[in-house]
DNA sequence: TTGAGATCGTCCGAGTCCAGATGATCCTGA
DNA sequence: TCAGGATCATCTGGACTCGGACGATCTCAA
């Protein structure tokens, strides 16, 4: 997953996006592995879980925008660990009901301060208010609706 | 490589910035495989070429963020679509230089109004000021200094 | 109650990725 | 000239990814 630096060239905002994601990758890879995480989807998962919401696999699934066969190998892992537990619905005995623990909210709490130092360190020199502008317009794109058709 | 969209949750930094690029990447990739590129870094690499600068495949693929021997079957592909050829610097018998053709060169120009209508919709509603900073908070993030040690 | 169809999590297999090994070639110093 | 080491592209083995298939379970209409 993680890439080398990317080398400037041709400003696009693909390109931009792309380089941009990358180098925080690394970043929170790198911190991700000294907590005993292997991967960005796993603090992405329990990132997920730490707002307590119930959800279904299948919608953490499209919630953190890992597949949801991948999923399950990200949660025996995580549930391997102790960070993670899977409940049955008790309504539904299909479905099961992802839990972070006690120690995977403790993990994630030591992950998240990592994490924020990595970002600040990132958006060194950018001042509040284009922060929150950068946070908008990406929040916007994120959730532009799909094109009906595209000719 | 295309993802699900997300939904929305707790915004953070590197969680819009993935949403972000899925978004793009799912737009891209269709726009890619309407006109018989298979991927993203097909274009990616087309871009980086049409410049004309030469570069060795080494050079190239850290261009791109593309691993050196992905790089090599891309490269494959693209020259059996004859969008590309590999030189032999004839001053290193070792390297060979990859070069767009002529048809890579309309392809790739085809591509790229399709790759700025895309860009244009999920800028929608940003005006220029906003986009001109956009762009370059994401370079500074890209571009920021691997950190020395993380404590 | 029962049957058809939808939806859940999981499994399987073909395709892809990438760290490390390999062979070809270059460079440098003796 | 030549040996040793560096650097290029490529190959290879083992791990990962994900579309499609599967069994279990639910829902709803008859």
């Amino acid at each position: 997953m993680s890439l080398p630096a990317c080398a400037g060239f041709p400003a696009d905002l693909t390109i931009l996006l792309h380089a941009a994601v990358n180098r925080v990758t690394v970043l929170l890879d790198r911190a991700a592995v000294e907590m005993g995480l292997t991967d960005a989807r796993d603090w992405l998962v329990l990132a997920a879980l730490d707002d307590g919401q119930q959800r279904t696999q299948l919608e953490l699934s499209r919630v953190v925008c890992v597949d949801k066969t991948t999923l399950i190998t990200v949660l025996d892992r995580l549930e391997k660990q102790d960070l993670v537990v899977r409940t049955v619905d008790p309504t539904d005995r299909r479905v099961r009901i992802p839990q972070i623990t006690g120690t995977g909210r403790d993990v994630y709490a030591t992950f998240a301060t990592a994490r924020d130092a990595a970002e600040a360190r990132v958006l060194d020199g950018v001042d509040g208010d284009d922060r929150a502008l950068l946070m908008d317009v990406l929040g916007r794109i994120a959730s532009t609706e799909d094109a009906p058709v595209l000719t």
